[in-house]
DNA sequence: GCGGATCAC
DNA sequence: TATGGTGATCCGC
């Protein structure tokens, strides 16, 4: 149940830990659902090993034959002519808040909320505690610990500081979240000959530093993915190089756990051991044959990119957003009333964000929590792209009513298929010329 | 196109 | 007492 994967856990008395959790969460309506969800992984787990029981010899020397293929084919299209670095910020929120008040220097704290927390320092860590961890349980497991609401205006400012340290050495850089990001440095090496990689990790988190008094951590490879994995390698406040050989980068991403690979979450991983007895990419590569088995092509592919340390692209894709979604968790309740009106506001906060954007959605859905946690989604999909609010409201509540009597925990709507708002004809337009209207 | 699931942060 | 919110993707229908 626990997860010790993450840095910094490596101290923690695991069986206490797990134990304290354990107690708390314990026939809690949570609780109940994640054993029957543990229960439906389980069969899955026995189906795939059953599966496993009935391949011939031949058809598990031909999967051999294509997994081998596939491996060929992914080498061939190896590159380790460039350079990336992917920066992580140590603990970032929590950093932030113990930067911000001395007081909390050297003491456990988290940044989150009692249903949960987002960050945990390094101090908390070394109870067990880490993100993803509702407060109340982290409480139990050290009661000193300090849980901050979360400044989120505050971490944005702080990224965006940070971000301009990044464009300096790539005008293109990456952020995957406030306090992550992958630099491309190929460029910047070259019109600086006097710098290598590890020397512009180590100027970088310098700089990152001094403008913020704050930690980073930097992995530096040939590919954003492995640069992604070095970049926990070391932390916190540190820095690792996966050199750019193939037989270096071969042997680096062999010894890692599953977990460590971006992808492959706690069901995945789950899977992979309990049905294949696969704990580690080296692992994944010996059994590459019933990955082919018994995997989808795509999935396969990713695992035998993984064991090859072969990333998919590197290429920067502007990607624009394709789904808009509020929800909200409340006390649960039954009252149809009550859950209209929670979902009506839900729905004025998507027709307010559609309307920053100029944009219009086609597809609106409805996410709801039941009470036993549960999840169920519904959606509908309309002939012409709406965007106010009395559309928006008026669908979500037709997909809600259909689903009373029902006693909810968790509302959400969405909004998807959205194209670019077509301008409203106002007096104005007589006066302006309008760019053409695609269509 | 819909709904369930998984994943990352 | 008590387990979040946002966005993306994949799979099987």
């Amino acid at each position: 149940m626990a997860d010790f994967t993450k840095a910094g856990m490596q101290q923690a008395d695991r069986a206490q830990v797990s134990q304290t959790i354990q107690e708390a969460s314990a026939g809690s309506k949570y609780w109940q659902h994640q054993q029957q969800k543990s229960e439906k992984l389980q069969q899955q787990i026995d189906q795939m090993i059953l599966k496993q029981s009935t391949f011939s010899l031949e058809q598990l020397q031909q999967a051999r034959k294509l997994a081998d293929q596939a491996v060929d084919f992914w080498e061939q299209r190896r590159n380790t002519d460039r350079s990336f670095l992917h920066v992580d910020m140590d603990a970032f929120y929590a950093s932030v808040e113990i930067r911000d008040c001395p007081e909390l220097q050297g003491k456990p704290v988290a940044v989150g909320t009692h249903a949960m927390l987002a960050t945990a320092s390094y101090e908390a860590r070394k109870y067990g505690i880490r993100s993803a961890m509702p407060g109340f349980i982290a409480l139990k497991l050290c009661p000193e610990l300090t849980i901050i609401a979360p400044n989120s205006a505050k971490y944005r400012q702080v990224s965006g500081d940070i971000r301009k340290i990044f464009e300096q050495y790539d005008a293109n850089c990456v952020a995957y979240s406030l306090d992550e990001a992958s630099l491309e440095i190929t460029g910047y090496l070259k019109l600086h000959p006097d710098l290598n990689p590890w020397t512009t990790a180590e100027q970088i988190r310098k700089q990152i530093f001094d403008t913020t008094r704050l930690t980073a951590s930097v992995g530096i490879a040939c590919s954003r993915k492995l640069a992604k994995i070095a970049s926990d390698y070391n932390k916190p406040n540190g820095q690792f190089q996966v050199p750019a050989q193939q037989d270096e980068i071969i042997r680096f991403v062999r010894a890692l756990p599953i977990r460590k690979i971006s992808g492959i979450g706690r069901v995945t991983a789950t899977i992979l051991q309990d049905a294949l007895g696969i704990k580690t990419v080296q692992d994944m590569y010996d059994q590459r044959h019933l990955l082919q088995l018994l995997f989808k092509e795509s999935s396969f592919d990713f695992f035998i990119r993984t064991t090859l340390g072969i990333s998919e692209s590197d290429d920067v894709t502007p990607r624009e957003r394709k789904s808009i979604s509020k929800e909200h968790t409340f006390r649960p309740t039954n009252d149809p009333a009550e859950l209209l009106e929670i979902c009506s506001i839900l729905a004025q906060q998507i027709a307010d964000i559609l309307c920053a954007y100029r944009c219009s959605a086609q597809t609106i859905g409805l996410k709801l929590k039941l009470d036993s946690f549960e999840i169920r989604t519904r959606a509908r999909t309309v002939y012409t792209a709406v965007y106010e609010f009395e559309d928006i409201n008026r669908i979500a509540q037709q997909l809600l009513r259909k689903e009373f009597p029902i006693r909810l925990r968790l509302i959400g709507v969405r909004v998807s298929k959205l194209q670019k708002q077509r301008l409203k004809q106002t007096k104005l337009d007589d006066y302006m010329i309008l760019p053409q209207q695609d269509e």
